[in-house]
DNA sequence: AGACGATAGTTGTTCAAACAACTCTCGGAG
DNA sequence: CTCCGAGAGTTGTTTGAACAACTATCGTCT
């Protein structure tokens, strides 16, 4: 039935199913999150990745972690781990080794200087958070949490190590 | 009192703060979900951000639509118009007219062949959604909707077309 | 009429993302 | 012991994103 199917179809006829109004909704509010992000890491020629990443080590400290799992951990896809490792380590913030037992590995550890440079913008990225979703209602939060866990459910891989454990 | 900040800050201690791990739930889901959309659009060399150019010209042809408008109405932000417009015009499926009245201005339309190839992609595209979402139910869909337009709401610019009417 | 600032796009350049092809290493199979 | 396939990273190359500097055009102030 044609009713039906434009009933279900076109919320307000803008978009054409409400699974590509999610999604479009969710990209978009992504982008205008991600700018204060990037305005902020910017002014410490660090990506969101390269954060993540320096996070993730920390975490760990003083373990290691080889380079291909890491890629896997973060938050989103990393499919150049190399390079953005050897960014890295030109800025002395990590230090790779190669494993004895093991020749193939390598194990990625953060440095002093990486962990100096992440406490320093402890409070600036805590705030970056309060200006990008500090207008909303713990309720809300765990609300919209629990809804895009729900958007992942199908999607995360077996191996999936999210979210972070430590 | 630090009994109070760690019990806000660490949501089971694994992020600074709940607007943290909002905002990186949020970006993994976009992450994950964006990659059906990538392999659908890469079969056809095209962009997510090509792709919706080309929706929204359709939405208004016959008519056009100035090349940095284009840009303000998408529903990420394109900082490069111009070449994103070359790549889609060396391929015919837009085409642009420099105006008399205000030679500034450059009106962008989409082609026959550009509506075609939407066309042929409709039902790609809503099969694409449906793998993204098609496990949520429309009270999710519709919730999770209306907290992202919380999310957006100290965000969206003064002059934001968004949600895309029409 | 000429000059100035604002508008609308374009071009130059740098840098990171993506995918594929390649090297090196290890663990067996025969 | 050697060969082969899988595992773990690295390197090559192409392409798009981002930011800034630049050109062309218009409105208007004097």
């Amino acid at each position: 039935m044609s009713a039906a199917r434009s009933a279900k179809s076109a919320s307000k006829r803008r978009f054409d199913s409400v699974e590509q109004a999610a999604y479009l909704n969710l990209w978009r509010t992504y982008d205008l999150l991600k700018a204060y992000e990037d305005r902020l890491f910017g002014e410490h020629d660090l990506s969101a990745q390269q954060y993540n990443t320096l996070r993730l080590l920390r975490s760990v400290h003083p373990g290691r972690v080889p380079t291909l799992e890491l890629g896997n951990r973060l938050v989103s896809r990393a499919p150049d781990m190399t390079r953005l490792l050897d960014r890295l380590e030109a800025r002395a913030l990590i230090d790779r080794e190669r494993l004895n037992e093991n020749r193939r590995v390598v194990q990625i550890g953060i440095t002093p200087a990486g962990i100096d440079l992440l406490d320093s913008l402890t409070d600036q990225v805590r705030e970056c958070h309060e200006q990008q979703l500090g207008h909303m209602t713990p309720p809300e939060l765990a609300a919209l949490n629990g809804l895009l866990n729900r958007c992942r459910e199908p999607h995360e891989p077996p191996d999936s190590h999210w979210p972070p454990t430590t």
